[in-house]
DNA sequence: ATGGTTGCTTAGCAA
């Protein structure tokens, strides 16, 4: 069995402790994390390799940053989309393991539909889907995970009617990771359970995680290979409990 | 009704 988490620490030095505390309790194979908020020197290397893991990492000076734990280094690794486009965010990173790929995705937030991020965010989209077609095959065992910040369906909101056409919920989000997922990539989280509230974010405000309002768009992708060893994919909700939690939730993969 | 909180960086931005 192989165990692999996503998760947005929304800063990764406020949240050593929590972050050595998913690792001793899942002691995953892997952990993608999004949302560092740091360079690269600032990542906590030292207290990661004494858990026993060493950390390919993509940071960036106060926001963005995205990495990807593992207790063997990968075999390669990438930076974001290596295409033409010229763009400063560290929100997208690759590693090949032996057997298995894995990146670690933080799309654009996009602020509101119909602003500047919001069509950068549909652009950053288009742009995963042309990477994944040139430098990856469906018939890869590939897993993209991460904060995708699009919730797929109604099914992964707490008020559909509130948030209908708000960013993370409208059609033109939905239907751009749709594209991505016509790459040959399923959601994990629902090919085990259609019908499961999955949520992993919960805005701050408004004491959003005390009143359960939240959107599921922590996710995990698989190719059809991976997809066919699914075991269990699922929320660790502890994880909120305590002080100065993250905004996310930890979306835990497992695969025989 | 455009609220509310958190993090980074230093009053404003991003989420």
């Amino acid at each position: 069995m192989q165990k692999i988490i996503t998760w947005n620490v929304n800063s990764v030095n406020v949240r050593l402790e929590r972050l050595l505390g998913v690792l001793a309790r899942h002691a995953p194979d892997i952990l993608c994390l999004q949302e560092l908020k740091c360079v690269d020197e600032g990542f906590p290397h030292a207290e990661v390799a004494a858990a026993g893991y060493q950390a390919a990492v993509f940071g960036q000076k106060a926001y963005n940053g995205v990495a990807i734990l593992s207790r063997q280094p990968p075999v390669e690794m990438l930076r974001g989309f290596a295409d033409a486009v010229d763009d400063p965010a560290a929100r997208l990173l690759t590693a090949w393991f032996p057997g298995l790929t894995v990146m670690s995705a933080y799309v654009p937030n996009g602020q509101a539909t119909g602003t500047d991020k919001y069509y950068y965010k549909l652009n950053w989209l288009a742009r995963l889907c042309r990477y994944l077609r040139r430098h990856h095959s469906p018939q890869d065992a590939l897993l993209l995970l991460g904060d995708f910040n699009v919730a797929p369906a109604d099914l992964d909101v707490h008020d559909p009617a509130q948030w209908r056409d708000k960013i993370l919920c409208s059609d033109r989000e939905r239907a751009a990771f749709q594209e991505v997922l016509s790459f040959g990539l399923v959601d994990a989280f629902r090919r085990l359970d259609e019908a499961k509230e999955g949520y992993t974010w919960w805005d701050y405000r408004a004491g959003g995680w005390s009143r359960n309002h939240g959107l599921r768009i922590d996710l995990a992708l698989a190719t059809v290979s991976v997809a066919d060893k699914l075991m269990r994919c699922y929320v660790d909700l502890g994880e909120l409990e305590g002080e100065k939690p993250s905004d996310h939730a930890p979306l835990i993969v497992e695969i025989s």
